[in-house]
DNA sequence: CTAGTATTGTGAAGGTTTTCACAAGCTAAA
DNA sequence: TTTAGCTTGTGAAAACCTTCACAATACTAG
């Protein structure tokens, strides 16, 4: 595809299908951007703008058929096939993202748990049994995994993603605090606590 | 004040002062807004315009003193008090932030742990003791907290949000999949792991 | 004191994203 | 069939953000 298309518009199209899936379940066959923006924060113009991007769902007069549309994001977004992920780190944060419903739900498999500390290795957790991170490489390649989700201390994470990625992992969610180096072809994204809080004080002293 | 300030701004002088706090521990004195740039992932020109929307922290010719821009990007981001955070909900995401050291590091304290489910209540949990949701507006007046992190299920978030608004928390960091509908005056941050997760699929299909 | 090198702060240019506004298209009702 | 009422898709305008480019300034060496 040869347009680009700005992060912001994908978490959007990430948001409207959510918010699809919810008119789903609550039994609307229909609905038109400004119910849509209504129920996603933002602008009927918006809306429009963004599935503009990728064609035409919609139907004039009408509104969009909620099933279709919520297809047609799945499509644009790549959730149509489902994803192997290998999950790094059973911390407390790897222990959220095990246990997290929604992930399995959306087509993420986490296919193998791994950890560095000797005490955890073998464990049972959740359906999975934690393994040697030492296999980080051979499991990538045995179970032809896509993502790794990196949830290690910052002194170990860019290590870890190397290896991950000479494996040929894609894409990687890191949750440590710290800008990573990546070759070519792979995407990275942060999840950040501490710059989220960082940018609620910011607007907090701003109102005083 | 006056100036608009974006978000991507905000988040970029987090991510410099996290930059600035490394360099200071690796011995720097001073730095310059190519180097801030090139250990932050953007270009010197970024760097130095986001400084210039509060301010001139630089010398010309020689760059920025690392001590002198980490305080005054602490005052800018609001760090220079602490900030006092309910955490609502102890299940495996909010252990994950209790056990977090980095908020405490950052001046954020967590003063009380609340939760619904009572068979949960009046537990230990790290340093806290697991007390009732049903005390949230209490603690919220009591202990003058400013922040609550919402780590609670979908169905319930609204409602806590709700409660602690009126109690008179100004700013929520939210790690439930829903947009809350908030009232004037209090500034929400979401933490949504599938949208990221979906952000990566999103850029992976493209590639192919 | 002068020349040379480095680096900031900032208007202006360039680029991207959002909003506006309206023609085109669809349905229902008369 | 015609009219009225909605709603989409999209150029154009407006707003916003990033990059460029350079005058101003600081230090060092000779």
């Amino acid at each position: 595809m040869s347009k680009k298309i700005s992060e912001s518009a994908v978490r959007r199209l990430s948001l409207y299908l959510r918010t699809l899936e919810e008119l789903d379940r609550a039994g609307h066959a229909t609905v038109s951007s400004g119910q849509l923006a209504a129920r996603s924060a933002t602008t009927a113009a918006q809306v429009r703008k963004d599935l503009s991007l990728f064609g035409s769902f919609g139907k004039r007069g009408l509104g969009y058929t909620v099933e279709e549309l919520a297809r047609a994001l799945r499509d644009i977004l790549g959730l149509t096939q489902p994803w192997r992920v290998v999950l790094i780190g059973a911390g407390r944060i790897g222990s959220a993202l095990l246990e997290y419903r929604g992930l399995a739900h959306r087509g993420f498999q986490i296919v193998a748990v791994l950890e560095n500390d000797s005490s955890k290795i073998g464990r049972e957790w959740g359906d999975s049994i934690i393994r040697d991170v030492a296999e980080l490489e051979q499991v990538v390649r045995d179970r032809d995994v896509q993502i790794a989700i990196l949830a290690v201390p910052v002194a170990a994470v860019q290590d870890v993603m190397d290896q991950a990625s000479r494996a040929g992992v894609r894409g990687i969610l890191n949750f440590a605090p710290v800008r990573l180096k990546v070759p070519e072809g792979v995407t990275v994204k942060d999840v950040n606590l501490v710059m989220e809080l960082e940018s609620l004080t910011f607007a907090l002293s701003q109102g005083l």
